[in-house]
DNA sequence: GAGTGGTCTAGACCACGTA
DNA sequence: ACGTGGTCTAGACCACTCG
């Protein structure tokens, strides 16, 4: 029944079908973007159903390996993550105050950032009200934000305040902000002097993997900052969603240390 | 043909059952670790073919909503990530230099942390090499971790050295090293006063997934810590695999900032 | 032993994009 | 028109764990 190219066969057959389809693509027998053998091939190769070689494709795709082109067949996938830079420091203003950093930082690189601003009265998302400080029910503003590079999506931006707190002033206004919005609340006597980061990592809602273009195989990061006054009053929570495939998150620390989760081992 | 449940068919069958068994689940009919329908009950149910009901259940498992264990059917995933800090800033050295921050930050939350050390001379795998700025073939020592808490996985934590910098040092030393390695480098005159720090999220490797007990639907985030000294020589990289479903990655920044990737906005 | 999910086969029809 | 992958059915055997 067809050529068995693993002789120290182990587990399920299309465990094997991936594991030697897995070892070309990483080996570099099949290239960066190059496309695989048909589902037909395989099934001829391998002497097996093709349920079974499709049973072993689609490992590979939820591992984000290789991705399928309907009806063009299936190829390695390819392309270099962007940088994504949680700032750390305070830092000058920027030459362009209407254009805030996403926009400045990525127009420099040769690529055309736009982005979407919607600006809603919702009832706060699971975690949000809890983190707002919000009674149960008690409504907060939402200043939602898609960020697009050369016409694809880039991430998730979306903002929430409590209604309260910004009811009628500028920050319920659609579209930009030409002091930023964290001035806004500064120059109302909501300066932030703390934040709280904190970084999910997790597959996409189907909701996200739409408004986003993630295929199978992509999970996303879920980078929450919580903002807090001197009062220890939250003022702002916003809530970034990058897709793992086009993002790094990147930082340097410019002081030594001497413990680190990373290296430290007393 | 069985009940329809959705009058607006949209998309394939398999795509209906899984968002009706999603709004199930994040409505709470079905709570958190509780019991879905059997593979036959829900293929009475819907009156559909039982591989039909298997896609539908593997959208939701590659989701990393629900998981199944057999022979006792599927579950919906449960379970409190744990916080990972990667540290910012200078901070005393902790009462126990024998144990590292992982050791000692655990230990005080009634959880037992364990870990395994293994130190070997290897070809470095790729992009660690070119970070350790090693020509190609040039050989690195690499001090490979798995830590543990209550006997579970809980991340992987690999640091690699040139060979020509820490060959007959103490860092080629398998187990623990109480003054930690960076004070070791420090000692013999690497001190690293910088370190850069990326985070790749993906999916992992099946060797990854095997170290670490990953279940489908979880992604990793991957942790690679440069550490450069004040000549701007990289004597350490260190690569930390964490699996998403254990950790939130959490820091809090103490200074105000005008300008953030998560709010500015011009 | 009974019931669960895991795997595999055989065959069929469809939607879609390219040629 | 053709070949691609996407979906669906019908039926079968297996490994495992539980009562």
């Amino acid at each position: 029944m067809g050529v068995v190219p693993t002789p120290t066969r182990r587990g399920p057959i299309y465990h094997q079908i991936a594991d030697e389809l897995r070892a070309r693509v990483i080996g570099g027998d099949i290239p960066r973007g190059g496309k695989l053998p048909t589902e037909a091939e395989l099934t001829a190769e391998y002497g097996v159903n093709r349920q079974t070689v499709r049973s072993a494709l689609s490992v590979l795709v939820n591992e984000g390996l290789i991705y399928s082109a309907r009806p063009q067949g299936y190829f390695v996938r390819d392309g270099e993550p962007m940088y994504y830079r949680p700032q750390r420091e305070f830092r000058p203003q920027p030459a362009s105050p209407e254009m805030d950093r996403f926009m400045s930082d990525h127009s420099d690189l040769g690529r055309h950032p736009t982005q979407t601003i919607e600006v809603t009265i919702v009832d706060p998302p699971a975690g949000i009200g809890e983190r707002l400080q919000l009674e149960p029910g008690e409504p907060a503003v939402a200043r939602r934000r898609v960020r697009f590079l050369d016409g694809e999506p880039y991430n998730i931006n979306d903002s929430y305040y409590p209604l309260s707190l910004v009811q009628d002033t500028e920050i319920m206004k659609p579209g930009d902000i030409a002091r930023g919005t964290n001035q806004v609340l500064t120059d109302m006597g909501y300066e932030q002097v703390r934040a709280f980061d904190e970084i999910y990592i997790r597959m996409p809602t189907p909701e996200e993997a739409e408004r986003l273009h993630i295929g199978p195989g992509t999970p996303v990061a879920c980078h929450i900052c919580t903002g807090v006054t001197a009062d220890d009053q939250t003022v702002r929570v916003t809530l970034n969603v990058l897709p793992g495939d086009r993002h790094v998150i990147v930082y340097e620390r410019a002081r030594p240390y001497d413990h680190d989760a990373d290296d430290q081992e007393g």
